[in-house]
DNA sequence: AAATAATACCTTGCATAGTAAGATACCTTG
DNA sequence: CAAGGTATCTTACTATGCAAGGTATTATTT
């Protein structure tokens, strides 16, 4: 897989995910890798961006399983960019496929 | 619009306008800039890479209206590498869009 | 009890692609 | 000859994703 691609998609598939539940960030890399590879090298570092832009609050939870888990929970502002976020995406998606399917036409 | 969306995509454009016709540079910036902002700092080093990965040949051509254009041109691996890129893309995409339509299902 | 593995968190160094802002050169028009 | 459109290219910067490490907790196996 490309991984030019997930520039920038990936933030918007957590954020997407996130917008249904809070989630922990290993739960996240794992739900995301269901349909697309991430690292958790990509996960925590993202997280820490959307906290630092204010687009989540966490609290921490403990689990029977392992270490505690941090959840991650979108704030106001974080559900409006995740709704830029993904109209930009569909908006993006449907000009490149006007250059993969239509020829120079449809402008 | 978000600049990362853009990684890897500009890339498959560009191919895929040059898979239809031989394009010079300066051309391909006003084509894809009809859809997608792209700046001429993207796309000299693109078609250099594009070049020293044997995906294109280039030639030159005198123009009436200013300096020679450098015309690019697909070989054998670009259109096999065009084609794997745009099937990618495609998948790609349908997998991101099930995070943003579905829910936790479709997995 | 010690070792292993799964869960769960985090960081560092690297590779990559896109951008702005420049430089250079050609040709036409005023 | 100066200005502007055409056409090429480069440099320094930014952002994101990844591999490969590390730490700690809990349960399971030896």
């Amino acid at each position: 897989m490309n991984i030019q691609f997930k520039k920038g998609v990936l933030e918007l598939c957590a954020m997407t995910l996130l917008a249904k539940k809070n989630r922990y960030g290993y739960e996240l890399v794992n739900e995301i890798s269901k349909k697309i590879m991430i690292s958790e090298g990509t996960i925590y570092p993202l997280l820490r961006r959307l906290k630092n832009d204010g687009y989540v609050t966490t609290y921490l939870e403990e689990s029977k399983e392992g270490a505690p888990r941090k959840y991650y929970q979108l704030t106001g502002s974080g559900k409006k960019v995740q709704m830029e976020l993904k109209e930009e995406w569909l908006t993006f998606v449907k000009k490149v496929n006007g250059f993969l399917k239509g020829g120079v036409k449809n402008e």
